[in-house]
DNA sequence: CCGGATGTTCACCT
DNA sequence: GAGGTGAACATCCG
């Protein structure tokens, strides 16, 4: 489920529900979820006694601002507000994965469940940050393939696929031979973007996933901008990126919601691949 | 029960 | 260095 639609639903629920709350300790039970060498003791370390401030989103990952306890502390002779650098905490960086979702005091935000048969497994918390007033913020990982960092590198990540403009589409296009798909899923690029969301941008601007980025001409580089922008709306307000309208043919034999052809199903950029060879050209 | 598939990312190879 | 491949994981489905 988690892509960039999945992403910013947990990091508004993070900023409705977690900002201004201190976290009295931290359970990781689990250090392989941890990365960068970062060790259940040190988490601990980090954590304890900062304040979230603020929940960011780029891509698909999770930036949540901390200030520490000294923030708390008024000193004399220092205006109340001020900031400084000793205030500031770690960055903790959360990433779903393929099945992560983000706990707040047990609840997690409206989308739907994914392993909803045995949601309540314990063994499926893999990182906790307990507040001093008793609730909670976790990550729920079936698959265990999230990620839990401090400080996380964000300029690994390209521009946030809601912020990107035409002019800029347009630029990394132009430098790119791979697939038009591979080249959008490519995080480095274009930040948020993954395997259902693709192929429903391609759907609706009716451009084959294969095709090379740079052979895209002008008129196909303005539909695949407008496709990017009101597939995110509107898949957004539906609910998330299994929303689609090609999701319910999205299996072996489905044919094209809008002309009925045979879809085709292959492998682009190493994903599973569905595309319609009628109106995808 | 087994094989194949699943929303992501990273290391490694050409 | 760009692009492709397979691995990491745990579960689900036919």
């Amino acid at each position: 489920m988690p892509e960039l639609l999945e992403a910013e639903s947990a990091r508004a629920l993070i900023e409705q529900r977690a900002l201004g709350r201190t976290i009295a300790g931290v359970d990781a039970p689990d250090a392989w979820y941890l990365k960068r060498g970062l060790t259940p003791r040190g988490v601990q370390r980090a954590l304890t006694g900062a304040t979230i401030i603020r929940a960011r989103r780029k891509g698909k990952q999770l930036l949540l601002d901390t200030r520490t306890g000294a923030a708390n502390v008024r000193q004399p002779g220092i205006p109340a507000g001020s900031e400084r650098d000793h205030d500031l905490g770690p960055v903790v960086g959360l990433h779903l994965g393929m099945s992560g979702r983000v706990l707040i005091d047990g609840e997690a935000a409206g989308d739907p469940l994914l392993y909803a048969s045995n949601a309540q497994n314990p063994a499926w918390h893999r990182f906790t940050v307990r507040f001093d007033d008793g609730g909670s913020l976790a990550m729920r990982d079936p698959r265990r393939l999230g990620a839990v960092e401090l400080d996380p590198d964000e300029d690994r990540l390209g521009v946030d696929a809601l912020e990107l403009t035409l002019a800029q589409l347009r630029a990394l296009l132009a430098r790119s031979r791979a697939p038009v798909k591979a080249f959008l899923m490519d995080q480095s690029r274009i930040a948020g973007l993954g395997n259902l969301l693709c192929d429903e941008i391609f759907w609706r601007s009716a451009i084959a996933p294969t095709r090379p980025a740079m052979s895209l001409d002008a008129g196909e580089q303005v539909r695949l901008n407008r496709a990017i922008r009101t597939t995110l709306r509107t898949l957004g307000r539906r609910g998330g990126s299994h929303t689609g309208d090609l999701m319910v043919a999205r299996e072996p034999g489905g044919n094209c919601p809008r002309d009925g052809a045979p879809l085709v199903r292959a492998t682009v950029g190493g994903r599973t691949t569905y595309w319609c060879p009628l109106h995808q050209t």
